[in-house]
DNA sequence: TCGATGTGTAAGTTGATCCTTACACAGTTG
DNA sequence: CAACTGTGTAAGGATCAACTTACACATCGA
């Protein structure tokens, strides 16, 4: 889980991700994107993603073919999930309980 | 967004975030949970959650108090959302697609 | 006012990240 | 087989991140 956080922290792989999500792409197509950047970079980008398991490959021919696995930020997600949704539940609560005490005075 | 995902991402950081989630607690008690760590360290890992925008500090006579700032994790947990929930969604159909090809020969 | 308490900040070390260029290598095509 | 394509890996540099110890400061209590 922490390999995911700290692979999903970074812009550039959340944007690699982005590209992936619906349509499998390959590694040179996925660069093409990034014209700011070296291909090698973008590759190295794929590798911690795929470290992290947060992409699938297939080879194909010549090419690789990355696509998401967003399987692998179940745990991410639960967490997140556990400090904002149920965070913003208490926060509300805290905050009727306040207005309350205000009214009673 | 970036900063929150990257203070997140630390496994202590996240531990403190548990910690000051429920209750407000001061820098003391809060570095006490961590005996492994200095405490300057956990004072460091508070600066970052705070520069990220996920925990208020409120001084109090000599202590300050911490606690959880959920609505921080706003646009990260949208992210994860858009890329799990829908992610999921998108692999299910996939699959139920594939299904259905299977069956038809 | 003075010592004790609670905390943040400075400086320095070590290891991780992110990017670049150069290179290696498999698969495709003529 | 030879040149071309598509991609990963190696090596190195600049920056960043996570600690540690030493120190600075404000507040509290006698």
């Amino acid at each position: 889980m922490d390999e995911a956080l700290k692979a999903v922290a970074d812009p550039t792989r959340r944007a690699v991700l982005r590209l992936v999500r619906d349509d499998e792409r390959c590694a040179g197509d996925i660069a093409a994107q990034f014209p700011s950047m070296s291909r090698p970079a973008v590759s190295q980008h794929l590798r911690v993603l795929h470290d992290a398991g947060l992409v699938a490959v297939r080879q194909e021919g010549n090419r690789r073919l990355y696509r998401a696995r967003p399987e692998g930020l179940a745990d991410a997600a639960a967490f997140l999930q556990e400090m904002w949704t149920d965070g913003l539940t208490r926060l509300k609560a805290a905050a009727e309980r306040a207005a309350k005490e205000m009214e009673e005075r």
